[in-house]
DNA sequence: AGCATCGTTGTTATAACATATCAATGCCCA
DNA sequence: TGGGCATTGATATGTTATAACAACGATGCT
């Protein structure tokens, strides 16, 4: 992987190509990219950065598309169910997804600074907690693996 | 690791080890594990189980030992920056370590049906996240891993 | 066209998780 | 013995998330 999101690149194409493979996905698998969905998924991807579900609903709101809580977190679900955009844990934050429809164990790195989060690839089965799941009989069937620190801008600033 | 959480084990004196040994670190490092902590450490020790905070708060004030949240987050900061108990953050609960002292980044199997919880060890540079963050300069400071899935118990319950 | 169905949206209310703030207490030690 | 500091008590509030139900709307069937 490549963590892309923490180098300088062209995020209007990137954004662009993102939203297309996005509708693609929905419209292979039969799932409804709806006008909320689609503006929460652009918000999220507007920028690398995880967003909470108060401030993309904000977004929204600004924009006449809701404003109640469960208008977020209603597209939240869909599009982290259609793995369009994956939930931080440990921020309790949503952030949208660099390349959906790959089927994927995502990784993040997450700065504590500036909130940007690069996505990398796991695999939980070789991993030695892949190795005591197995010993332990235990199944796994979803992993969340993040890492906090400090991204390459916010250790220039001093942040 | 062993997983031992998910086996039958004499928990009686896995507590009570565990508990000494926990004693023995606040002591080492001029640690004040008062009534309220070590009550809060005994508790989420009792099981091999991740309890919310509303959940330690309710066993604490049944007792007498304070009945305001501040009181057992207090606790739980304290008992986590202590490394005597770890956050949870994928069920927002929280966990007593098994082996207090060691300096470790754990990682968790987490059992979706019981919140049965079984620590293991990770190591963050090892891994290919740590891998990418080099590539990409990241700097990890703190890592989440957390697998969840059924224990063993709960596969056979079919729950 | 009529209509049943089911997914989606609108809205109210509330649940669950977490922290800010300030006063009071108690421990340690100079 | 009294100054400083960690801890506790208490009130209030902030933040994250969901339950429940009504209304709307697209789809497909006859």
């Amino acid at each position: 992987m490549s963590a892309i999101e923490f180098r300088d690149h062209d995020h209007a194409a990137c954004m662009r190509s993102t939203m297309q493979a996005a509708e693609a996905q929905c419209t292979a698998r039969g799932l409804r990219l709806t006008p909320v969905r689609r503006r929460a998924l652009e918000i999220l991807l507007a920028e690398h950065r995880a967003l909470g579900a108060y401030d993309l609903l904000a977004h929204l709101s600004a924009e006449g598309l809701g404003a109640q809580p469960p208008v977020a977190y209603r597209a939240l679900d869909f599009l982290v169910k259609a793995g369009l955009a994956h939930k931080i844990e440990a921020l309790n934050a949503y952030v949208g997804c660099v390349h959906p429809g790959e089927d994927h164990a995502p990784a993040f790195l997450i700065c504590r600074s500036c909130r940007s989060v690069a996505e990398a690839e796991t695999s939980p089965t070789r991993s030695r907690l892949g190795d005591a799941a197995r010993a332990a009989g235990f199944r796994i069937e979803r992993s969340v693996v993040e890492a906090e620190g400090l991204c390459p801008a916010c250790q220039e600033t001093g942040a």
